[in-house]
DNA sequence: CTTTTATGAATGAAGG
DNA sequence: CCTTCATTCATAAAAG
């Protein structure tokens, strides 16, 4: 990695909304924002695919008690009490979340039993999980999704420069409230290709 | 990585919608392609230490495990000083929090639907605030308000609790567990991130 | 400035 | 499906 050695400069870009007025305030055409927003969802995916790889690697070696997040069974058995505290809430590894994302994603609103034990087989390879969880992820996903999207549709041409409040809190503002740009494509065996390329434009952005 | 940290630019023009030329495209401010190259700067990071973790795991491979399976962390890189991610949360105001803490207290342990709109409409008088923040008070109120009545009087009541690993200490158990070893590289606290972070950058691009 | 605490928000799971 | 709860995560605010 040598991208970050660059010496700190302005952003510099190609200067072609240069139309003679005489007015040299840098601007940015709709497609060069579309660059940009391509950029950045290129490094989602190498990162998020980077993570995955880590996280599987880690798996393999990492057959111990896992530090917090990972799912375990505290066998810890019930000493001399009538309480045991099962401390056991699923976390889908990055690797399963990409899956169920991109399964959700596809569209099919319908995790029909068939498919429940499919997908579970399948992140099973990942990781433990169940064919419960699974469900109520789906479950969660779905309604979650819709919740949010009932809100914040009042966003229309505003400009939060002029406003001068500081919130960026118009209504419900999640992180999840819309992906226009979710990423493109996270074929994961793309990631050799997007690396290369993105390194080049990154380059070329300074 | 220190090319994000630059001086501050010299040109900022707030305006620059018409120049009058008659060109009419969309164009993008000093600071908000401030905001862009810095939101690629920090994709850039991540990558990078990404990528240096993933190296230093790779040539220990059969190591014990190195817990980077769960990785936890705090910023995504702050750079220059400014805070150019939009992950701001809100906090109530005095006022509203009085007026939260009143309905609270009077008993009405049904904050439903339409008493959230109520309440939102109520506390926006006082600030900026949405309804997922006042659903997100109760909720966090009531399970807090809880959880500290039941562990008030676990003080001398504990002979019952067995040796347990869980040690409910009263409050929050402390984070500080979480860390017992990272990698065995350098900075390692530095280069810590989480999937979320990533997704919220990601959207707060928008 | 660094560490600790308080608390807004995210999310897996349970109930209906 | 929808709501609610419990637990955890992340960060603004407070403490040192």
């Amino acid at each position: 990695m040598d991208w970050e050695n660059q010496p700190p400069h302005q952003a510099r870009l190609p200067e072609l909304n240069d139309n003679g007025c005489g007015v040299n305030n840098k601007v940015m055409t709709d497609e060069q924002i579309e660059i940009l927003r391509k950029q950045i969802a290129a490094y989602a995916t190498i990162c998020k695919q980077l993570v995955e790889l880590h996280k599987s690697l880690a798996s393999q070696h990492d057959h111990e008690g896992v530090r917090l997040g990972n799912l375990y069974c505290h066998p810890i058995v019930t000493s001399g009490g009538h309480k045991f505290m099962g401390r056991q809430r699923w976390t889908p590894t990055p690797v399963q979340l990409q899956i169920l994302e991109r399964i959700f994603d596809q569209g099919h609103g319908t995790p029909s039993k068939h498919n429940i034990t499919e997908i579970t087989s399948e992140l099973s390879q990942h990781g433990q999980v169940s064919e419960t969880n699974i469900y109520n992820w789906f479950q969660n996903r779905r309604a979650r999704s819709k919740r949010k999207q009932q809100a914040a549709p009042a966003n229309d041409a505003a400009s939060e420069m002029e406003t001068g409040i500081e919130s960026p809190n118009g209504k419900k503002t999640k992180p999840e409230d819309f992906q226009p740009l979710h990423i493109p494509s996270s074929r994961s065996e793309d990631l050799c290709f997007q690396y290369r390329e993105v390194s080049a434009e990154i380059h070329s952005l300074d």
